[in-house]
DNA sequence: CACCTTTGGCTAATAGGAATAGCTTTTGGC
DNA sequence: GCCAAAAGCTATTCCTATTAGCCAAAGGTG
C-alpha cells in the first residue's frame, strides 16, 4: 500500500478547506479521511483528535486573517485603513466560514496557546489602524474591543445568514464603516 | 413506575438551564434525561430530537431576551434607552450563555419559524430604541444591523472568554455605549 | 365501578462517529 | 542491505443519538 505522504499541516489545511465547504459542525474525522484518501485512524498520527484539529484550524484561520487584513492595510491610514481592514476581514470570513467558525467558542488554554498568539497578530493590525485616529492611550483598548465586537458580530451574523430581510448587506456594511469612522474621529 | 409528568415546555426549560450550566456543546440527551429523572428515549416523546431541542431552546432564549430588553427600555428614550437596552442584553447573555449560544448558527428554516418570530420581537425593541434618535428612514435598517452586530459580537466574545487581557470589561462596555450614542446622534 | 383509549414511560436494539490497540509496511539514515 | 521510526491499516471499544416495540398510568365514558 503506497503512502499518502501526509503531515500535520496537510491534514489541518484539508480540514480547514472541508470545514469551509460543508460547515464546521459537519466536519467529521471520517469525511476528512475520505477526502485525504486515507482511513480514519490514520489521521490520529498527525493530529491529537477532533478537538486538537479544530484548535489547529482556528490557529491557521487567525494567521490567515491577520495576513489578509495586514496586507490590505499596507500604506493606508485613517478612514482608508479602517475601510480596508473591515472589508478584508469581512471578505475573509465570507470566503472561509468554516475555519472562522473554528475560532469562535474555544476557551483559551493559556498565554502560550498558538491560537492566542495568532489572534494577537490580528489585534496588532487593528491596533495599528486605530493609531491613525490619535486616540488617547486609555481609549485604545476600549476601541479595540469595540472594533473587534463589531467585526465579529457582523461577520458571524452574515455567515450564519442572520440578516433576514431585504436591505442590501453591502450598503449596510458601508454605512457601518462610515459610522465607525465618525465615532472614532469624535472620540 | 410513577410518571415524571413532563411536557415539551418542561423539557425545553430544563435543557436551556442545563445548557447554561455546562455549555451548549456539552448538552447531551442522556445528561438532560438524567437531570429530569428519566431515561433518554423518553425525551423523544416531547421533543423531536437534539436539533429540535436546540431550536426550541433558541426560541425560548429569543423570547426571554426580548422581554428582558423590552422591560429595561420601558419609559426611556435616547441615550438612556440605548444604555438600558445594551446593558440588559449583555446581562442576559452573560447569565444565560448556553441558551444564547443556541440562537447562533442556525439557518432559518422559513418566515414562520418560531425562532424567527421570536427574534423579530427583539428587533422591534431595538428598532424602538433607534426611533428616539430620529434617523432617516433609509438609515434605520443599517443602524439596526450595526446595533445587532455590536451586541452580538460583544456578547459572544465576552461569553467565550475572548477578551484576554486585563482592561476592565465593564469600562469597555460603557465606552462602547458612549461611542454608539455619539455615532447615532451625528448620523 | 369497569373499560378502554391515549399517553408517557420503559427496555432492547441499531447506527454512526471518535478514539485506541496492535500489526505491518514503507522510508530514510547508516 | 539493515534497522529504527513513522505512517498506514484492521479490528475493537465506547459513547451518543435515535428508533422499535412493549407496558403501565391517567382520564374520560358507559
Amino acid at each position: 500500500m503506497p503512502r499518502a505522504g501526509l503531515d500535520t499541516t496537510a491534514v489541518v489545511a484539508a480540514g480547514a478547506g472541508l470545514a469551509d465547504e460543508v460547515g464546521l459542525t459537519r466536519l467529521t474525522m471520517g469525511l476528512l479521511a475520505e477526502r485525504l484518501g486515507v482511513r480514519t485512524p490514520s489521521l490520529y498520527k498527525h493530529v491529537g483528535g477532533q478537538e486538537d484539529l479544530v484548535r489547529r484550524i482556528a490557529a491557521l484561520a487567525a494567521v490567515q486573517a491577520a495576513d489578509a487584513v495586514g496586507t490590505a492595510v499596507q500604506g493606508l491610514a485613517g478612514r482608508d485603513a479602517l475601510a480596508a481592514a473591515l472589508h478584508a476581514f469581512r471578505t475573509f470570513v465570507v470566503d472561509h466560514p468554516g475555519r472562522y467558525a473554528a475560532t469562535t467558542g474555544l476557551e483559551p488554554t493559556g498565554p502560550d496557546d498558538p491560537t492566542t498568539l495568532a489572534a494577537q497578530r490580528l489585534f496588532d493590525v487593528f491596533r495599528a489602524v486605530l493609531r491613525g485616529y490619535g486616540l488617547a492611550e486609555s481609549d485604545t483598548d476600549h476601541a479595540l474591543r469595540m472594533f473587534r465586537s463589531l467585526c465579529h458580530g457582523f461577520a458571524t451574523l452574515e455567515a450564519a445568514g442572520g440578516f433576514q430581510w431585504s436591505t442590501d448587506i453591502d450598503k449596510s456594511f458601508e454605512w457601518l464603516i462610515a459610522f465607525t469612522d465618525r465615532g472614532l474621529r469624535t472620540a
